[in-house]
DNA sequence: GTCTATAATGAGATAGAC
DNA sequence: GTCTATCTCATTATAGAC
């Protein structure tokens, strides 16, 4: 309890420095200059990179459960739909140094394969519920054979549209404005299976991810 | 000239280590072990690890340049066009080191940024191209507006389904029948758009990627 | 061309004073 | 809780003998 206020300045510099430049690029010793501390200091919290990066993880596996808990009641609903999508990528925007470079991550922290494991398979498994209860109400037409293709590619591209566009624009850092574009390239996926009510729903896609804020730990 | 044997065994060795670990993750003094050779004659051969990174990336360009000159006359022909596909796939497959981890990549090697650079925008440009003469052809059935959303998810799964497998299957090492999966992913893209004509084709898809050698470098 | 040293660097980690 | 100072260690890189 009474958690120290220096704790949490180290977590929030530190999840935007790997955010932008890799968990592997980023040394302890910039963490720290970043924050204002010492190093030495830095190391009365977290003894180790690897507890840095697994604090992290925790707050990021948090933040997914309560997306997926929240928006899993009445998938027929476009909006609910729409809005669990939404939910999960702002979530994995705000901590997308997990997807950045995911092997440097687990060779710096071994213990999160598992947890990355389960929560991968938990979410493929959510989702393919999602998508099949949604087929059944006929808002989507996908035939049984192209159901599982079609996953698997919503999850590379949930997954990688990040690398992608870094790997274009090197020059700027990326900000909320793509992550509206990475969830259009989601939706693209779907469009060509949509049923005409669906369609009208994706054309105006609601509030794009603006306001999303990055102070959050 | 008369190029000493050495050379090439580092290059092989390289290439497989650094295709399995990831460019950062393997040491030089693991490949001068793996090639059986001391490490002081490693760097006889490659002063720095980024020669030997660019090196490799040379015989990369050098393919995927082959590649795209030798399928890009009719592209309103299946099956050329879906050799030029397969032709790229199984260049990046053999060069996956590459995409893994390519910010490393460039961290190791900068003068490797414009470089890729150059190519990702040849490349783009070409698929750009030959997308729209499909279509012209009356192939493929995309609505204007949907061609770059399309063509950015095609880059996307092409460059990134490697991961993707590698993520889910960690224990076993990658094969060339994880490449036919990887291209079927990318078909599976385009199935909705497809003309009946074309849907046939796709359906054989002929030869898989079985065959692919490692060997050569 | 190939080896045996060995230097140089840079990052993670720690002890102990304040 | 925070700092200064130091240690360990892996990795890249080099010099020079054979």
């Amino acid at each position: 309890m009474a958690a120290p206020k220096t704790r949490d300045r180290i977590l929030k510099s530190s999840l935007k420095l790997f955010n932008v430049r890799g968990v592997s690029n980023v040394t302890t010793a910039e963490i720290a200059r970043t924050v204002g501390i010492n190093e030495g200091n830095l190391y009365y919290y977290f003894q180790k990179k690897e507890q840095l990066v697994t604090a992290l993880f925790d707050a990021f596996e948090a933040e997914i459960r309560v997306t997926a808990a929240g928006h899993l009641k009445d998938a027929t609903n476009p909006s609910e739909y729409i809005g669990y999508l939404r939910g999960w990528f702002a979530t994995a925007w705000r901590y997308r140094f997990v997807q950045r470079d995911i092997a440097a991550l687990f060779e710096m922290a071994p213990g999160l394969r598992e947890r990355a494991g389960a929560m991968i398979t938990d979410a493929e498994e959510a989702s393919r519920r999602m998508l099949e209860r949604v087929v059944d109400a006929g808002l989507l037409t996908v035939e049984p054979e192209m159901l599982e293709p079609l996953l698997a590619n919503v999850w590379i591209v949930s997954s990688h549209w990040i690398d992608h566009l870094a790997l274009r624009h090197r020059a700027r850092e990326l900000g909320p404005a793509d992550l509206d574009w990475g969830f259009r390239q989601v939706l693209a996926l779907f469009l060509p299976y949509l049923s005409e009510e669906l369609r009208g729903w994706i054309a105006s896609p609601a509030a794009p991810f603006a306001s999303i804020s990055e102070a959050k730990v």
